[in-house]
RNA sequence: GGUCGCGUGGCCGAGUGGCUAGGCACAGCUCUGCAAAAGCUGCUACUGCGGUUCGAAUCCGCACGCGACCUCCA
């Protein structure tokens, strides 16, 4: 099988700033490192956003014939709560707050990202490393980047030397920066006397006595910078050099400006050869962030329990309306958009259901065909433009009433043969479900089948009803259900509910 | 202040130098006992002002407005 399948592919590198055609290093793997979260509390919608985005690309790149291996790290130590290098580590500081040992809190705030990824059906990685499971690679790391002249230790902590870096190296390439500019808008460096410069970043920091998270190192007891596990772990993992590195946009700067400057230090080559950044989720036009205090978190979406919520939201609601719009520009959280979000992915699932439940007929309309391999081929060419997931939504919308139609009249000619119907089916649920990630709702849970016997019922009644021309009782018993939830669709092979 | 980006129809949101995404909403019609659902039809936008061009929403300049990053953040 010639790889990819379905004709090249694009992706913008936002190291060159352009889109550039995909070729991995080593077809047909593909390695692929994604930032994960920093476990000391819980996502929110935003933080979903950018883990939705590679989870697309993760399941293009696997449709489209390569063997993806997917690394996304939990970070459980090292990122510390304020800036320069002297705040207090997040989840410790975490742990301080609920009383819990720091690896409760890892531990809970793991579980809880698992249940969210779940919840959006964002598939698993490959392998999904820790920060502290990785300790002797950091190591291994901090004394590379010592050895080859580009790291100075102070007081037990190792520090990363910018600019002797960039006397060099291209520092600042990814985001754009030139490092006197950043120096000249760096803020005032008191207290910092360890550091030479204040672009220099902590590549192993020492740890207190009272500190619960440390091991011991060569420069004794600590815990490892922030940016370093990513380049430890995707080295370990992926190589020297990968294909494809992505995050957040926020994370441009300097995460992964550290990230490349770290492993040019240490091994000499840049590690990553296409850079991704997902955009940010905004709320009334301004970033979704902890700090703003303007998230939510996917319990108070699905509950609309926050005041910025009208009312609550499902999940793949929140995963349809993410994908139609791209990857790389922001999106603005609204509740009006999400209400035609809601409306839009109802129809388009209630149309999978529908061609799901078309029967061949002898008098098929051969046009189906053509007009078939019309949508795929644009399809394929939407997700291959830097995965456009809204053009390739759009396809499944010109669809639609292809097939609506043929499940709405008997008499003509616009249904649709065995094999047409296997062809259509496999391409719905292809873009839809395997590449998109969209699944019909578990509206009704433990009672569903008691309560779907009940409603067949009162359809049945209700029939009756109608046949002896009694509307008054017919509409009264769809009147009752409407009242209780319950919506009946009179169709053409009988008549169907579902929840309101 | 520096760097980067954005400004599209009632709303959300794609996009290309000429071939008028898609969704939601709205209106009319068809189907239906009625309604819902479904189908058909309609709704032609691109912040402002200049410029390049046969032609620009799409390229360039300026202005205005907004945002992101520059400090932890997906």
């Amino acid at each position: 099988m010639s790889v990819p399948t379905h004709g090249p592919l694009f992706l913008t590198n936002t190291l060159t700033r352009k889109k550039e055609e995909f070729v991995p290093l080593r077809p047909p793997h593909v390695g692929l490192y994604v930032c994960g979260p920093t476990v000391y509390s819980d996502v929110h919608l935003g933080n979903v956003r950018s883990f939705l985005t590679f989870d697309v690309l993760y399941r293009w790149l696997t449709h489209i014939g390569y063997n993806v291996r997917y690394v996304r790290n939990i970070t459980d130590v090292g990122h510390l709560v304020g800036d320069v290098d002297e705040g207090e580590d997040k989840i410790a500081k975490r742990a301080r707050l609920e009383q819990l040992e720091p690896m409760e809190i890892v531990q809970k705030y793991t579980n809880g990202f698992h249940d969210v990824m779940r919840l959006f059906n964002v598939l698993p990685p490959s392998i999904e490393p820790t920060a502290t499971g990785h300790l002797i690679e950091q190591i291994g790391m901090v004394e590379r980047i010592l050895k080859s002249g580009y790291g100075y230790e102070a007081n037990g902590s190792v520090y990363f030397d910018v600019s002797k870096y960039a006397e060099k190296h291209a520092y600042g390439e990814l985001s754009g920066r030139k490092i006197d500019e950043l120096m000249t808008n760096t803020r005032d460096t008191e207290g910092m006397d360890e550091k030479r410069s204040p672009l220099d970043f902590a590549i192993w920091k020492k740890a207190e006595p009272q500190h619960l998270m440390k091991w011991p190192s060569p420069w004794g007891e600590g815990f490892p910078g922030w940016h370093l596990e990513c380049s430890a772990m995707s080295t370990k993992y992926l190589g020297l050099t990968f294909d494809i590195h992505g995050g957040g946009m926020d994370l441009k700067f300097p995460h992964h400006e550290c990230e490349i400057a770290q492993s040019v230090a240490a091994d000499g080559v840049a590690p990553v050869r296409y850079w991704m950044h997902g955009n940010m989720l905004t709320v009334n036009g301004r970033k979704m962030a902890k700090s703003e205090g303007n998230g939510f978190t996917p319990e108070e979406l699905l509950s609309g329990n926050h005041k910025l919520l009208e009312q609550g939201y499902s999940a793949m609601t929140v995963r349809f309306f993410m994908l139609q719009s791209h990857y790389a520009s922001t999106l603005d959280f609204s509740n009006a958009a999400m209400q035609a979000a809601e409306k839009g992915l109802e129809r388009l699932m209630a149309a999978l259901t529908t061609l799901d439940a078309l029967t061949p007929v002898a008098t098929f309309d051969p046009a189906h065909d053509t007009t078939l391999d019309a949508l795929i081929k644009s399809a394929n060419a939407y997700m291959n433009d830097d995965l456009n997931t809204p053009r390739a939504i759009a396809v499944l919308f010109e669809g639609i009433p292809v097939i609506n139609n043929a499940a709405a009249k008997r008499e003509d000619r616009s249904g649709f043969s065995a094999e047409q119907l296997s062809r259509w089916r496999e391409f719905y649920h292809g873009i839809a479900g395997d590449v998109l990630g969209l699944q019909h709702e578990q509206r009704v849970v433990a009672n569903d089948r008691a309560l779907d016997g009940l409603v067949q019922e009162f359809i049945r009644m209700r029939a009756e009803a109608k046949a002896r021309k009694d509307f008054a009782a017919s509409d009264a018993i769809r009147d009752k259900l409407v009242a209780f939830g319950i919506v009946l669709k009179d169709t053409k092979e009988g008549t169907t509910w579902e929840r309101a």
